[in-house]
DNA sequence: CATGAATGAGTCTTCATTCAT
DNA sequence: GATGAATGAAGACTCATTCAT
């Protein structure tokens, strides 16, 4: 029930207060603390799950048997479901809030498996030049999914969602400055 | 002086205490007030001399005679510049507190404006494939670059300047996953 | 059974939760107030019991037959061995929390009874000189004990028993400055 | 100024609030933390003071040159001064609040270094039996004074000032049951 | 009788902002 | 302009107590 507090922190981060919270939630400022030791905690436990729903959607949409290339336009379709069902999760995921370091790596280390795990096969067959670093190149796939979700999910009416995947396949698989 | 509070709102930002600037700048607390109507006019005053210092690279970067292509490793190399000698301005510029709104708007449009201004010529010249949305390509554009900015700002150690420069642009020109 | 959260009363005075408590003792929260009315409740039966476990002992160390100061080494045993036995009852009894004001009465009431009834007697026969005043006494002795006796019950290995009688029984009998 | 809010300490301990110690001395709450770090910070400020005070006026009345016995009435004509111009400090040097732990330690030393300093003396000329322990003869000294003192500065009207100097002295020197 | 979730008043502490000097 | 003490509205968290089950 007081999960449901989680839309405040989706629209404010973690500057609402606890009294928002529980009022939200039609209940007595000291509820709070008998099911959450602080308001962090609270903060942790809807971030996990945003994580572990995050973890299982991707997990669906990769498929290790497929090669790198193929399962770019699945994971941008799995990102914009998400997206779609989840709007509030997107911003608490990606807000940059003090103690969300660890999840923060969590998700980072998430949305980066596809990419490092495919890295050490595409160096085998020679598919990724080594002048692409591996580390620069997941901040900057997870700065772009991000970014482009968090925009989305405040509105979708802003784009359709094909085209929202068509582009992030396509910026993946040809670049932004596609020769 | 008191601006040089500016390395404050770096690190903790807006969290910081009027009364750290303040003793941080070597004045009274009540001497901040006497320069600033509030915290947020400082933060609007930094965040400002920022963007304008960010725009004047770019502009300088870009050359409108090039190619859209060409045009990708100059801004690369300046963002990494500008990176590189105001680490504290990244994490002001991309940070996500709540009056950023207005702020985050315009860096977004300044990242921006060279993608939305070269889609009008690549589109005539074919260049650019229609499926790719310039509002979706911006935020893309838009997120990696501050998301690796962010991430090598914080410790310029973790990936050499070349590197960084090199990744952005084979990214851009060919795909996180090039085929 | 909740009476056994006398031991948290004794190490932490009043300021012990009933949550605790009813933790301590293996039932619900709510289970303590279908026994006592109050958390004062609670320690106004504990301190009853001990001032009553206290004045027991003392009545039969003290023997009317016998002189004042045959008494004096007696009373000490009695306190000493009261203080080995209920080491939490001496916390208890002698803190100074501020619902004890009733109990404090009844304590130094008992204790100074034996000073008290004495005194008639000793006036009649020139024992007591009359510049001792009761009241005064009776406060001077109770202070002494109390002090003692918690100090040793905190940690009975700082002198040996017979050293803490030995030393008590003197005092009253000669003095702390003997001449 | 605030230090006035010594009187709340006095009568209330610890148990006061921070608000009531500010409104006690008209001015607002939160001025309070721009003179005090804590509410135990203010506690110990008052208690320092107590403590050097105390000290002081024992230093004065003591002279080693005298012999132990000479100097105890001087003493207890002290403390009874100390307790007449300061009832607020009995109650604070006495209380046994949670934090007092290093002061009631200073207190004590205090109090008792008369007893100690003289009985290195006392021993060599065979003034103090070796039955008395040091130890326990501080904790009963203390014990005394403290209550006699808080008894008496509760209600100075309880016994004349001559009377407990009297019974404080002929205690310490004859003991509390004379034979 | 037991339970334990709910309550909400109360407490400490912080901090943006003001203002008399 | 500079100062810095004062302000007081919040906010996080605690805990004695109640009450429906």
């Amino acid at each position: 029930l007081i999960e449901s507090g989680r839309a405040l922190f989706a629209e404010h981060g973690l500057r609402v207060t606890t009294h928002d919270i529980a009022a939200h939630a039609d209940v007595a400022a000291g509820t709070f603390y008998n099911h959450f030791k602080d308001k962090a905690d609270l903060f942790r436990v809807i971030t996990d799950e945003a994580v572990a729903e995050l973890s299982r959607r991707l997990r669906e949409a990769g498929d290790p048997e497929r090669g790198l290339r193929a399962n770019v336009r699945p994971v941008a379709e799995a990102l914009v479901g998400f997206a779609e069902d989840h709007a509030d999760f997107i911003h608490i995921l990606f807000s940059r809030e003090a103690t969300t370091a660890t999840t923060e790596a969590a998700v980072l280390d998430l949305l980066a498996q596809d990419v490092r795990q495919g890295r050490a096969a595409s160096i085998e067959r020679g598919e990724m030049p080594p002048e692409i670093d591996a580390m620069v190149l997941s901040q900057a796939l997870v700065g772009m999914w991000a970014r482009v979700m968090e925009w989305w999910a405040e509105d979708p009416s802003r784009a359709p969602r094909e085209t929202v995947i068509e582009t992030l396949t396509r910026i993946q698989l040809g670049g932004t400055h596609p020769g």
